[in-house]
DNA sequence: CGCACTGTATGATGCTCATCGAACACTCTG
DNA sequence: CAGAGTGTTCGATGAGCATCATACAGTGCG
């Protein structure tokens, strides 16, 4: 049997994972996908732990939304945690700010995406 | 006849244009690519327009080391001037910090790409 | 003029990736 | 246990893009 966090697996996943070291080309291409830009800005204006992947609201299917919190989540940009049957969000401003100053701010802040 | 630039125009390309308001997504994906990010480090570490095209030294060929310019271009990144036979670049370093500060810091300050 | 040099445009190729539908796995509740 | 809800994985598909080879268009020099 393999690692398992507290709540769902699914299947032979390892435990989420949140790296620190990020390359830059990783972060630049997480950032550079309109929906995962809309992601990030969803999360930003939304309490720690407050939304669960089904709640966000972008014009894709729940398995391209999944991949997408992949991509997020292996460029350090979202921290993940399991409750219930649901999968609850957090965005790592500190931490992702300590690795690339000013990035996720940029990103957060321009209103016009593309 | 069409608008020309003093030196080349190669076919009926319009003038070489630099825009100003770039869209965050235009700017992320161009700096997205680790060939664009070895160019725009190269630009930085020398005089501007003290670098022809074919000064730089990326392994890829010469059509895509072009299309590589002309997307960091479109971008706002990089300005080019038509000297002789030669088209010489500039890194618009203020210009581009004032659309998106610290961005482009962040492009030359990590030395691990990827 | 003829040639070397520089850079662009075009067409083709291959790869990456965003997306979807469907199947599966896990959790919780009735 | 059965069913609903949530999210992931898999396979396939399609679009975009990075790249190359080739052809073309300027510039300047002999």
């Amino acid at each position: 049997m393999t690692d398992r966090t507290p709540g769902r697996s699914h299947r032979a996943a390892p435990v989420l994972t949140h790296p620190d070291d990020v390359p830059l080309l990783t972060a630049l291409t997480a950032l550079a996908d309109p929906v995962r830009i809309q992601l990030v800005r969803t999360l930003a204006d939304h309490p720690d732990w407050s939304l669960s992947c089904s709640n966000f609201d972008v014009p894709v299917g729940r398995a391209a939304k999944s991949h997408h919190f992949a991509v997020l989540r292996a460029a350090g940009l979202v921290e993940q945690r399991d409750d219930g049957p649901k999968r609850l969000n957090r965005l790592r401003r500190e931490e992702f700010d300590a690795r690339f100053p000013g990035l996720l701010d940029l990103a957060l802040r321009d209103d016009e995406v593309s």
